[in-house]
DNA sequence: GGCCAATGTAACCTAACGTTGACATACCAT
DNA sequence: ATGGTATGTCAACGTTAGGTTACATTGGCC
């Protein structure tokens, strides 16, 4: 999945904790944070400590892939339409 | 490429920002921070705010795309070492 | 060399995150 | 309804990151 914002890592981490069967409070023993803490970052809260997520996506055995994003510019995908850019 | 620290997308943005040809204050003011910013997620330091650096990706045209991981268990990166899994 | 831009560093201040602890819901059994 | 668990909320506190500004360093080019 896509990571553009904070809601999509959130959802994201809220999604695989479920898929795994844990709770918020395992979780967040398992990263060395708090209850609080992945309740807010599942919540897309505002900002976050990019260090302690990276480490909640260890947690769930995930991985941060930086790719080239599909959609370059403006709202309109020219590369779809096109199929070529420059 | 996988960001598994903070270090790692610090080199990702350095690498990514060299590769467009961008200065660290012509990154600074499309993401709407500081050259201070860039300069420390450039050098991994400790933490950053998970926003800023979504932001910096977005500018740089990346997306962080949520993966499993290729290695579940012990401490060593099996792919790395044998350049296959299962 | 000398010049200029790019990069790095340091100090201060403010705002915001994360921690802690307690309390409040929600849900699902029995 | 009652019990237990999971989840959510809140307030106070300490710590720290990011903004700002200024200065230092590096690197390339003439």
């Amino acid at each position: 999945m896509h990571a553009r914002t904070v809601r999509d890592v959130g959802a994201v981490i809220r999604w695989r904790r479920r898929e795994r069967g844990w709770t918020q409070a395992q979780l967040a023993a398992s990263v060395g944070t708090t209850r609080a803490w992945v309740i807010a970052i599942e919540q897309g809260k505002s900002s976050a400590d990019l260090a302690l997520v990276l480490r909640t996506l260890t947690a769930l055995e995930l991985v941060a892939d930086m790719i080239l994003a599909p959609v370059a510019h403006g709202g309109i995908d020219l590369d779809e339409l096109l199929g070529e850019r420059q």
